[in-house]
Parts: structure tokens; C-alpha cells; sequence
DNA sequence: GCATTTGTTACACTTAGTGTGTGACAGTTA
DNA sequence: TAACTGTCACACACTAAGTGTAACAAATGC
């Protein structure tokens, strides 16, 4: 029987006489109350397909199961008995987010309101992979100790790996992660935190973060842009993480030939050239941090990219139409805005009405994305 | 209030108590009875998630409509008592397609088993929309008669045209229907028909026809190619049609710039080439039926487009990563095969895996695929 | 202070699926 | 040919979950 995390979640989170963490309805009201902070009881029966009834019920369980918090009566709602404001309850559950890079492993703690309670990395240098989980392990132990975090309420695990699907949880994933190639790594990684691992590429759990933390919270359609060292992405359809056929869906750097390859919109390039010219700039993230487009070669890398740059952006619009193209990743903000401004859409207008083309947005998440997005993973899975 | 067709289906089409016409578990039934011809009721059971007891309530209830018919005891299934075949009923209801190109509405009827009860078409001349309608409507009296189909079991009209999705049911067309462009389509045919229409791009028609009665059957995840006149297509995942935010999945015309758009694989290229070349060959259509790959010029436009189909195939891997890639539209299997033969797939193995690539899969649908997925949309929305 | 408005809560009702048990039937065995 | 066995049909009581009606509670505003 092929792993899966659905199965292992322990029984402290499921609902009575069942084993399904949330009910279809009970999620679409919890959804509602992580999209609308501060909603009140009322409100949330307006913005619901559900009677009043059936919210007040639904919300008194969760209540009881300690999920959501009936808070103090909502002011300024006028005449009417006062409705108490919802809050998801941030204690009842955290989880730990993994972000495994081809040099450094993100970790992140949060908890099922959303706030992030932990983040620290463990760099890979040349240890193995028992050896990396290991260091992991004990960061996380440490964390849970300084921050009083019961093991009860560890929810679970996402893990994001830089490496496109092959089948249940293996991942093929670039040369210095070759260990972590080839192998279920859901079992493995269940064995060591004991708890309910989901599995995702990297470039998802930065979509993932994006659906809940960033633009996907109001636009149903977009395609996500993760700018790494390499880059890849994912596409979103009405608010839902798409898959594809193999799990790969939005692996963009697949649609280059050899050659093209080569004049592709990743930063390693970006970097190399950089540190060609003279420029101090010894990492990605140190790129990201610092970023000036008064750097020299990084006109001349951007003119370079931008044709593979715009028939990519051209092709997610062909192929998938989605109503906006976000940059995410590590991309410095000003050097996303730097491609903004040169993008060049294909299509002509007929009868002065052009195909609307997808808005393109900067992401206003962190570049520590990946790894929150893996870590409210499990909670996207369950409660929303 | 936008045009919706789910509102307008008639009475005797929707459950008791409900204004659905068929709830979830009930249509879940229904696909696999569609899926698997000639299943008995207690081979259902095993199919079905439901227990024995609520498949029988469901198909009772469905069978008293008229929706299901109870057959014969099915033989061969081993000791036990005998369980009836099962069918849906073709008579309880029937819809008409219709698929507007540039030069031609094709008209198709299918009855609510899939099987296609009439089929013809209107030359579109120089005449207005109006009048083509007019014509269109009085086609289908003539086939009713003909047939004599009661008006009560017209369930409704499925409506494909070649052009792009604007917004509600507005569609922008190639020139040649600029009288269809631009304007509410739905409640225009709703006035002329009488019953909910559904109107869909014609390449999506098409991809409907794929789910419901090609590759689609057993395949959850593809993309449809449409080559015609011009060329699109369509996206499906996990068996839905994938709309994407403005409605255009899968118009992949859209990703070449002005130069590579010359040598896409549009066979309106092929036709004028063959007839530069003194080839007699008048339409896209007789091109279909009478292709010869020894063709003076075929050879050559394979070549000539070779590298922008090669981008084609290699983007939709990237940005929608499907099972498989099918061919359809009016291409000619022997055409289809050619272009096969030169696929590229750009990805490099790593560790000897490659990421796995879609299949590519010749449609064994007819030329009317366009004209019959419209036909089937509105039972595939309500039924299915 | 009272009417108005709106949220809370109780209770009967509806819908839809489950669990149990009995009888029907075909094929096998004695 | 009668008994046995496994599978399916079907009836009935039960459960889960949402709806509709109505009484009651708590604020606002005149």
C-alpha cells in the first residue's frame, strides 16, 4: 500500500466517529475565517452558503474541538445582539515546514492560525542525509523546548525538495541531493519525526505559501514563479494547487531547448555573472537582500533572459490563462520589475478587444516562502 | 444577473424537492455506468465508493425517472441471484450541438446515452447570424420530426465557436464572424431555442467529446490538441475541462510571437501550400479524409513547422505536465503520426530517470468531435 | 421605556447514507 | 432431488448533517 499522510494523523485532531481531520462544510467555514481576520459569528453566515443554524452548530464543535475561539462581541455592527469575533486557534495545532535546497535546509514552525513561531536553517556543506535530518531533528527539538511546544500538538510535517516528481514520494532532485534522489521519502521522514509527513517540490511549497499567505488569498487563477538558483513554479486553479499528470505541473525550465537553457531566467547565471564582473555578491539570498540594478552585468543578464523570459510568460498564458503570473522565489523585487517592464505579450486585439492577459505581481512574501509554505502545508491539506 | 443555463433547465428534467438534476453520488453513478457499457448492478456496487444497499436506493430512484433502465439479468456472473444489466436510458432525454467555424455550422444530435441521433450542417455563405440561425433552427424541427422527438425531451444546446472566451457567454471570433463576436451568446440562443444552452470555444467542444467519448475515458489528466483552420485546444484535469481564469486553457496559438506564428502548425498553411503546388485539394475537410502523405509539399510544412510544434509539445509539458498529448481537430491520423515522429522532448535524465514525458495519442474521434462535444456538454454539466 | 433589529438557541423535520437481517436464486454437493 | 452455500435484492431501523420555524436575548434608537 503506497504511503500516504491522510492515514497517520494521530487521533487527538480528528473529529468523533470519524477519521477525517475537518468536514467538507467545516472547512469552508474554517477557509473563511484564515481569509477574513476579524470576522464575526454574523458575518461569516452572510459570506457562507450555509443558514445560520447550521454556522452557529458547526462553529459551537469547532469551538469545542478547540479549533476556532469565540472571542469578544464584534463593536460597531449596529443594532442587533452583539456576535462574538472568530479566531482560529493558534494552540491547538503547529507544524514544521522543511525546505531542502541544493546547499541549506530551511526549517519553520508554524502554527494553525498562521503565525510563524520558529525559523533557523541547517547548511548541507558536505554532510550526508542522515546526518543533515539529524541536525534538523535536534533544531526542531530545541525549538520545541524553547518555545513550551507539546508533542501533542505537533500536527505534522511538510517537506519541500528542489527536484521534479517521479511517483508517490520520490523526487528526482539536482546533483549535491543526489542521497535524497530516487527514495520514498515519506516513510523515511515519518520514521524520524513520527508524525505525518506530505511531500511536495520545492517550487510547490512556495505556491502553497503563496495561495495562503500571499495573492492567492483573492485571485483563484495564477501561476506562481519560483526564481531560485534554478527555477520552477506552480500553477494554482480556483484556489487549488494543480498537479498534473506526474505531479509536475509548472516545472517551467522543461519547455527549453539545449540552448535556450542556457539564457533562461535563473539567478545562478545572474550570480555567475556578477561575481565575473568583480561585484561581491556571494549567495542568492545575499543577492536578494541587496540588490541593485546598478550592478554591473545585470542589464546586460536581463536583456540577455528576456526573450526566453517573455516566450515563458507567453507560454503559461497560451497553455494555462491564468489571471496573474506571480514572481516569486528569490528574485530580488527590483530585478522582477526590471523583466515587468520588458514584457512583450504575443497576442493582437481583434475588433479593438485583445485575449485579457494575466496581471503580472510581485510576491510580497519573504524569501523564507518555501519553507512556510511546506510547513502550513499539512494544515492546507486538513483544515483549509 | 449573469446568464446561467443551470437555471433554466425544465422541470421534468430536475429532481423532486431539488433544483439539481442529479446530486453528487447520483451522477458519480451515472459516470461509471457511462464508463463501463453493459454493467450490472451488483458490478456497480463494487465500482462505487457507496454501499450495496445505497446504490440500490440511488438507482431505484434513477430508474423511476427514467434516467437508468433495469435490463436483463446479466449471465455469467457466478452463483448468487441474478443482478439486471444496466443502461442509461437514451430516451429520456436528448440534446443538439452545434459548432460554428468560419465557414460552416455543424449541427449534431445526441440522445442522453451518447449516441448520436442526427447530424448535418449549414454553409454559412455570406449570410447574416440571424439568418444562419434561422436555418439552424429550422434543421433541427426537420430532425425532430423526422426522428419524432417530443420537444418535452430536449434537454438544452451546446454551442462551440471558434474564438477566444471573453467574459459570460461573449466570444471574439475570427473575422468572418464578427456578427458573433463581441455579444451575450446565451441569452441570444436561449430566445431562439427555448432551452439552456451552453456555449463553449470550439476547441473546448472538442475536448469535451475527448473526456466523454475518446482517450478522456481512461486518461484523467491530457491535453487536447484542436488543429483546424487555425489551432487550440484544451486542458483536462482529474476528467474536467480546465477553464482557467479568463476561460482560454488551452489556446496554445497564443505563445508564438509574430515570426514563429508563420510556421505554427495551423493547416491552413498545408492548404494553401498543397494548392500553390497544383494539389486539388479544396478543404480542410477533404484534406482529413483524402490525406496522402506523398503530397507535394507535405514533406516540407512537416519540416517547417517542425520546431514550433517541438515548443508546443515541450510547453505544455512544462507548464501542465499531462498523461498524454491527443491529437484532434480535422489533422489527418497520417499527418499526426508524422509530427509524432519528429517530437523532441528537451528534458535530460538525471541519475538515469527522466522526468516522465506525456504520451502522444492519435484521437480516434471522427471530424464531427467539435459538433458532438457540444452536443454532449449539457448532459456532461448536469448528468455526468 | 418600548419598539426595532438582529443574534442565539431549541426543536421538529428532511435528506441521504449505513448496518442488520431476511428471503431469493444459481450453482454445487450428497 | 434435496440440502448447502455464496451472492444479490430488498426492507427497516438508525445515524449524520443540514433546514425551517419560532421563542427568546441583547443591543440600538427614539
Amino acid at each position: 500500500m503506497p504511503y500516504s499522510p491522510n492515514t497517520l494523523i494521530e487521533q487527538q485532531f480528528l473529529r468523533a466517529n470519524d477519521d477525517a481531520v475537518a468536514s467538507a462544510n467545516e472547512r469552508s467555514l474554517l477557509r473563511l475565517i484564515w481569509r477574513h481576520p476579524g470576522l464575526s459569528r454574523s458575518e461569516l453566515t452572510g459570506l457562507s452558503d450555509l443558514t445560520q443554524q447550521s454556522v452557529h452548530r458547526i462553529l459551537d464543535t469547532l469551538a469545542e474541538r478547540g479549533i476556532v475561539l469565540l472571542g469578544e462581541p464584534k463593536p460597531g455592527l449596529g443594532s442587533g445582539q452583539p456576535s462574538p469575533m472568530l479566531q482560529i486557534n493558534g494552540g491547538h495545532a503547529y507544524a514544521c515546514g522543511l525546505s531542502v535546497t541544493s546547499d541549506v535546509i530551511d526549517i519553520c514552525i508554524v502554527d494553525l492560525s498562521g503565525k510563524t513561531l520558529a525559523e533557523s536553517s541547517v547548511l548541507l556543506w558536505d554532510r550526508g542525509m542522515r546526518k543533515s535530518l539529524e541536525l534538523v531533528y535536534q533544531e526542531l527539538i530545541g525549538h520545541q523546548q524553547r518555545l513550551g511546544l507539546s508533542k501533542e500538538r505537533f500536527f505534522g510535517v511538510g517537506f519541500g525538495i528542489a527536484g521534479f516528481h517521479l511517483d508517490g514520494t520520490r523526487y528526482n532532485a539536482s546533483l549535491p541531493l543526489h542521497e535524497w534522489s530516487l527514495i520514498e521519502l515519506g516513510p523515511l521522514l515519518y520514521q524520524l519525526f513520527g508524525k505525518p509527513v506530505w511531500t511536495m517540490n520545492g517550487a510547490k511549497a512556495g505556491t502553497i505559501a503563496e495561495i495562503m499567505f500571499g495573492a492567492g488569498r483573492h485571485i483563484k487563477h495564477l501561476a506562481y514563479l519560483s526564481f531560485n538558483y534554478g527555477f520552477g513554479g506552480g500553477l494554482i486553479s480556483d484556489g487549488e494547487l494543480l498537479l498534473g499528470g506526474n505531479g509536475n505541473a509548472g516545472e517551467f525550465s522543461q519547455m527549453y531547448d539545449h540552448e535556450e537553457n542556457l539564457r533562461r531566467p535563473a539567478l545562478q547565471y545572474l550570480l555567475e555573472r556578477l561575481q565575473r564582473n568583480g561585484v561581491n555578491v556571494p549567495s542568492i539570498s545575499y543577492m536578494r537582500k541587496h540588490f541593485d540594478r546598478n550592478w554591473q552585468g545585470v542589464e546586460e543578464w536581463v536583456d540577455e533572459v528576456t526573450p526566453a523570459y517573455n516566450r515563458l510568460v507567453n507560454a503559461i498564458w497560451a497553455v494555462y490563462d491564468p489571471q496573474a503570473i506571480v514572481f516569486g522565489g528569490q528574485m530580488p523585487p527590483d530585478l522582477a520589475q526590471m523583466l515587468i517592464d520588458r514584457t512583450e505579450f504575443f497576442g493582437r486585439p481583434r475588433y479593438g478587444a485583445s485575449r485579457p492577459h494575466p496581471k503580472l505581481i510581485i510576491s510580497e512574501l519573504g524569501s523564507d516562502a518555501a519553507a512556510m509554505g511546506a510547513a502550513v502545508r499539512p494544515f492546507q491539506a486538513c483544515f483549509y
